[in-house]
DNA sequence: CTTCCGCAGCTGACCCATGG
DNA sequence: CCATGGGTCAGCTGCGGAAG
């Protein structure tokens, strides 16, 4: 997954959920950010940052904020890409477990929720659901970065499913390089870290992966440890 | 003892920008 | 037109303290 004509700039401050101010060539600037969480821990006024310009004239911010220097290691916090780079991983026949599958669809209704990828495999058919983890601490990566209830009912709708002949899988794709190990966050969100391993006792595959993050790239790569 | 007022804390609505 | 989710603010509730 490439972004087009990428540029860099300084973090200032992000007044809410949908912007920040950035520093680029010395001149302040609103963007859009495409991250849901709070980031908080990444998020730092004068860390070095990296926008994609916007090629819709009707937006109101000219670019789009997308990844983050923690330190020296670059964090993608684009929160619609995980979804996108963990379907390319699919159709390449990145991911061992899900090798040359025949049917292969994005953003799937099943009951209530909306899963990110459906895939048939021969017999086999079942519903992935994609978290993208930008959080990580002492080389451990973790989700989620704050409460999140829709996530566990994700999950527990994905256990329903198993139940119903679906095989199921929760894949968290580490939006970084060099993270290879991967935990529930249950300090922050004790019924969404249960969700996962009562998902786990129930047959669902947890799938973690790092990625290949370049200022203007980013790309599935190595299959990390689950911790759970 | 009862009533009223003030304040703190909580809830809910709304806003922000975007893409589906 | 809706979903996304945290921040902000207004408005409401409930509690405690003080005064009649």
């Amino acid at each position: 997954m490439e972004y087009i004509r990428v540029v860099e700039g300084v973090f200032i401050k992000r007044p809410n959920r949908f912007i920040a101010h950035v520093l680029i060539d010395n001149k302040e600037e609103i963007v859009h950010v495409k991250n849901t969480g709070r980031c908080l821990e990444i998020l730092k006024p004068g860390v070095k940052v990296f926008l994609e310009p916007s090629t819709n004239p009707n937006r109101k911010t000219k670019y789009s904020l997308i990844s983050v220097y923690k330190k020296d290691m670059l964090i993608n916090i684009d929160s619609q890409v995980p979804n996108k780079v963990v379907y390319d991983g699919i159709v390449s026949n990145h991911i061992e477990c899900l090798k040359d599958v025949t049917f292969l669809k994005r953003e799937v209704t099943y009951n209530n929720s909306r899963f990110d990828i459906y895939y048939e495999k021969g017999k086999e058919k079942g519903f992935i659901e994609v978290k993208g983890v930008t959080l990580e601490e002492d080389g451990i990566a973790m989700f989620p970065d704050a409460p999140t209830t829709r996530g566990t009912k994700h999950i527990n709708e994905l256990i329903e499913g198993n139940k119903e002949g679906y095989i199921n899988y929760i894949f968290f794709l580490i939006q970084m390089d060099e993270i290879n190990r991967f935990k529930p966050n249950i300090e922050r969100d004790k019924a969404f870290s249960e969700a996962v391993k009562k998902a786990k006792e129930n047959g669902i595959t947890i799938l973690g992966y790092n990625s290949g993050v370049t200022r203007d790239s980013i790309i599935i790569n190595k299959k990390i440890y689950i911790d759970i």
